[in-house]
Formats: C-alpha cells, structure tokens, sequence
DNA sequence: CGCCTTGAAGCAACAAAATCGCATTAAGGT
DNA sequence: ACCTTAATGCGATTTTGTTGCTTCAAGGCG
C-alpha cells in the first residue's frame, strides 16, 4: 500500500494523511492534476515536502492513493426487485461513472501510482462487493444466480478494458448487453435443460414484482 | 502520439530516435526501469538531455513509446486446423506473454505514458488484427465464426483485466475457459432456433465466384 | 551544384525538484 | 511521568527539468 505501513495510525500521522489528501483535492480542483507538484501540495498541506517524498514516495503514488479513495462507491445499488434490474442499473452506473472524465482520470491514476498493484485491487474489490450485494438480495429472493467472478469477466472487464484501451462506444446499451449476456451464460451453465430460449428482451428496468 | 510527428523522417531525426529507444532498451535490461532517467538515457544515445525532452516530453512518455514497440507481435498465430485450436493457442500465449512480469510492466508503461491514448490503443489494435487473422482463416474453413468485438470483450478484455486489477489466478486454464465460454456464445447466438448447431454459415468476405 | 529555409539538436545558464543527514516532536507503551 | 521510537521539520546538497540562443543538417530551389 503507497501510504507505508502506519504503525501510528492515532494522532498525528493520520491528521498528516488528511491534510495531504485534502491539499490534493483541492489543489487538483483549482490548478488541475498536470500542474500539482509535491512542494505545492506540502505547502497547501501545511507541511515539508520530505514529509510527502518519504510517505508516499512520489506523486503518483500519493494521486493513486487520492483517487482510489475516490473511486470507494457511496452508497449500495440499487434495489429494484429483480436480478436483472439491479444489475442492469449497476452497470449503467458504473460505465456511467467509470467512462465520465473524473472516472478515467481516477482510474488512471490509480493505477499509475500503484507498483504493487494494493490500490488497483481495492479498486477491483470495490466493484466485487456492490456486484455482491446485488447478488445476496437476489439470492434471498430465491432467484437463481451467477457467480461474482462470471460478473467481473463479463461485465466489468470489458467496461474497464474498453475505457483504457479503446477508444469509443461505452453507453448505457453496451452496459445491459453485457449483463444479458452474462445472465444468459448464468442460465445456460445453470440448467442446460430448461427449454428457455434466447434473452427475452424486456427493455429497461422495471421490477417484475 | 508521443513522438511528435516528425516533419523529417528521414535523415538525422530518424537516427536520434532510434539511437534514444535503443539506449532505453540497453538500460531498462542494464540498471533497471525504475533506475531509469533522462540524463542517463541521454548521455547513453549520445544527445543531450534537452532534446529527449523536447521531443518526448519526459520519460514516461518515452517509455511508453518504447513499450508498446515490445508489445507488437511479432508472428501471426498458428494455424492449427481449427478454430477451436487456433483460438486456444494464440490465448493461452497472449495470457503468457502479458501476465509475465516484463509484459505487465510494458502494459503499464504504455498506458503511463500515454496522455491521449494512441498508445493504448495501437496495444488493443494488435490484439484485435492477431484474432481477425485467426477468424479469417475459420472462414476459408468454412467454420461459422464469431465477431471479433465479442473476443475482445470476452478473452482479452478478462485477462487485460486481471493483470492490471486483480491479483491471482491467471493460468492457461483460464485462457481455454474464456474461449471455450466465447465461443459457446457465439454458436448460441448463431442458431438458437434452428436445430443446426453448427452449420457453416459462411459470412464476410470470400466471394462465392 | 551551391544557396536558402527551416526544423531539430547542442550548449549553457537557470529554476525547480528530489534526496539525505540530523535535530526535534509526539504517540503509545510501561 | 518516563522512555522508546516512528514520524516530521529543517536545511544543505544533488539531480532533474526548463529555456533562450546558437549551430547544424535535411530538403527544396534556382
């Protein structure tokens, strides 16, 4: 993890991290991410660099930390009485949300700063737990469903891989094609048997309850 | 593009920028990346330093030039009489090669350095021309083939995925999963409603003369 | 073939950043 | 209250990044 090990957490170590992380949010907002430079931040923070150099190593490293903290979701999906609807609506949001410039910015910057990786995990993890959520519900309903990871391949993945390395279509409709398709494999692997045929396009979301 | 479009290919131009992309290849494999810097790099290809950032901007962004060199592949995929085969072989070498740590740290170094994204996207552009090579020749075989987009989304993109976000699992297992999934979809989408599962239904190109 | 134009490279002075040793402070435990 | 020790502050030093100006060479033209 970039903000090393704190064997300190009380007291002023973490009043330290706050104000730093405060100074880079403020300081990206009124000057722009290109422009920060780590006196820049010290001096907002009220701080000596060394401080920042020796906790966070480097900017990117202390920007991956910021914008991992941004990328934590707010609040839980959604309950919208079905499976599909719940998913359908996470993954407009989220495309939503990951594709916006901020979203794109904090990805990448999450990654950038991130030698060994702790940061983009939570980032993965923080989309496992929302995906999880939504499963549990549709579980206590008694609706057949996926697992977690058939989700991550299928719907998250190729959201992410799209807006890091290809430029172009990311829409709400991509995002409920790749939930059809991943629920579509769900049933498939789930009961070969039944003669249900191809996804029955019910068009947006709204709860068959 | 992050070598700035070179009014003058040939001639001078040419030999600096070859001579400062060897010298950073020698000295990533010499000192290291992470020991990499621009004077270094300069006093190695023989320029100054001034020019490697007039042209490059700085060394991530020479870095990331140099990385996604490396990640251009270097020989069609094999054929190996079907599809199927093809498909297996040619994921479970790509898995391979981008889940190495060399090829992770090219994967990174290409999207670090990489402002607009031309970098990334010429990586996704060479995943994309080894799949059509590989469709291209299941049509000559009459095989019915799945599009190109939906390879992407369900091989590449879940093992670009992991490597940059979630630790763990990433075996040849796991590649020959993903195509296996991949192409059950597609028969799937190909004929659900008539019986013929696997019927060659020739599509793109190959005149009918 | 030699001159001219022009973009790129060299050079050097300068500004800004990152690094490092050492002194000082404050958590947390006893 | 005291002691230990991680963390911060401070300042000197090194390294890196920037800039204006000069010099060089590729390509076009008479």
């Amino acid at each position: 993890m970039s903000p090393r090990p704190m064997a300190r957490p009380g007291g002023r170590s973490a009043r330290v991290q706050e104000s730093v992380h405060a100074a880079v949010r403020e300081l990206v907002a009124e000057v722009g991410r290109d422009a920060l430079t780590v006196p820049m931040v010290a001096t907002r923070a009220g701080v000596t660099p060394s401080t920042i150099y020796r906790r966070w190593g480097d900017l990117r490293e202390l920007l991956s930390d910021v914008a991992v903290e941004r990328l934590r979701p707010e609040t839980d999906p959604a309950d919208l009485g079905s499976l599909r609807a719940d998913l359908d609506a996470w993954a407009e949001q989220f495309l939503d949300e990951m594709s916006s410039p901020p979203g794109r910015a904090y990805i990448r910057d999450t990654l950038l700063g991130d030698p060994d990786g702790t940061n983009a995990g939570q980032c993965s993890a923080y989309a496992a737990e929302q995906i999880d959520i939504v499963l549990a519900r549709a579980v206590r309903r008694g609706e057949p469903v996926p697992e977690t990871e058939l989700l991550i391949d299928r719907v998250v993945a190729p959201i992410m891989y799209r807006i890091l390395f290809r430029p172009g279509r990311l829409d709400a409709a991509y995002a409920r094609e790749l939930v059809t398709n991943a629920l579509h494999a769900q049933q498939i692997e789930a009961g070969a048997r039944p003669a249900q045929a191809a996804a029955p396009r019910r068009s947006k979301k709204e709860p068959d309850n």
